[in-house]
DNA sequence: TGTGACTAGGTCTTTACGTCA
DNA sequence: GATGACGTAAAGACCTAGTCA
């Protein structure tokens, strides 16, 4: 569920700091919907080989905290592609990579039962029956406790057979995250082949690359908030002057009406708001006429020649002017201006 | 302060199994 | 007894939120 808050016009634009925005705002189940969303990306990867569009239905405003520049040349691998990817960066001198053995293992045993089976996943998990076979085949135990030591998203302590210290913390480079930022662009969420794809061409164990993405995720979530909070106060301003603005003028109405008693016991008159333009119409029992907006000049040209004095805001826009142009026979106990 | 890694707790899907008509 | 539909529990994957280092 997606509240539209708009301030200023009816286009939504927020008129004081001319800002076309909407503000988007998660209410509700927000985290279901992200994830579910994120289940649609992946089904989408698994439809169109990884080559998801972005969602169309995000929130209007974004915040941009990606690089403004492409640094890298990436797109998803679709399935004839997966095999044979154009590995453009390559030779990192950080993290350890991940041997050919691991990359299956991750390969294989990330696929679970509601999860896509890439082609990736397919040859290793191939190959790894083949391995079982003629180790004699596993267990479904066997099986079990392999899966919990291989893969490094479900073997919690996967650090720790590198140096023997939990959480060894690694630093990716520049490349690296900048690579991860262009995957991110696309798509803020993985599905296996994707992710075992980006693991394969940074360098990095699967495990590093789905933590990233929570993180990044988690980071660009908090990030969103707060500006989202920030436009909020600012809007509260706004309502909160406009507010003070409108009592003002209502005190100033219930004062002219105490001071001038007078036109309460005029004919009848009928003072209506035309909807379109917000022009004050008299339809008076002698008068044929509309009054028009009350401008400056005191004109009461029913052909209003700009949109300026033709649509005056409000009420406040109208009583807010000399009343030289006062719509009525007799002007108030006011000096009438020249 | 930024960020990589982890834990806890949640949801969803798949699978296996029991029950019943 | 075989079979298909249905319900349910378990397992696994993945997510977010919070936290640590």
């Amino acid at each position: 569920m997606e509240l539209g808050l708009s301030l200023g016009d009816s286009q939504g634009r927020l008129a004081d700091a001319g800002r076309e925005l909407v503000l988007g705002l998660g209410v509700g189940s927000g985290k279901r919907e992200e994830q579910i969303r994120g289940r649609e990306i992946e089904a989408e990867g698994r439809n169109s080989g990884g080559d998801a569009a972005p969602r169309s239905g995000d929130p209007p405003v974004h915040l941009s905290l990606l690089p403004t520049s492409s640094l890298l040349n990436f797109s998803w691998p679709s399935d004839n592609q997966n095999r044979n990817l154009e590995v453009s960066v390559r030779g990192f001198d950080v993290n350890r990579a991940p041997s050919a053995e691991e990359m299956e293992e991750d390969a294989a045993l990330s696929s679970s039962p509601n999860s896509a089976v890439s082609s990736f996943q397919m040859d290793f998990s191939a190959r790894r029956g083949a391995a079982a076979t003629t180790s004699g085949g596993t267990s479904a135990g066997n099986a079990e406790a392999e899966r919990k030591g291989a893969d490094g998203s479900h073997s919690r302590a996967s650090d720790e057979d590198e140096s023997g210290s939990a959480r060894k913390k690694l630093r990716l480079s520049k490349e690296q995250s900048a690579f991860l930022e262009e995957s991110f662009k696309e798509h803020n969420t993985l599905n296996p082949k994707q992710k075992l794809a980006l693991a394969k061409q940074l360098n990095l164990r699967p495990r590093q690359v789905e933590v990233w993405f929570q993180n990044r995720r988690a980071r660009t979530k908090l990030k969103q908030t707060e500006v989202d909070c920030e436009y909020l106060k600012r809007c509260c301003e706004t309502l909160t002057e406009e507010n003070r603005r409108l009592q003002k003028e209502l005190a100033e109405l219930r004062a002219l009406k105490t001071a001038h008693p007078f036109y309460m016991h005029l004919p009848a008159t009928t003072l209506s708001m035309c909807p379109s333009c917000e022009r004050v119409a008299s339809t008076a029992t002698s008068s044929s006429s509309v009054v028009g907006a009350v401008s400056n000049t005191g004109s009461t040209s029913a052909a209003p020649t700009s949109a300026s004095d033709h649509r005056p805001n409000s009420f406040a826009a109208l009583f807010n002017r000399p009343r030289s142009g006062y719509p009525f026979a007799v002007p108030p106990q006011q000096p009438p201006s020249s």
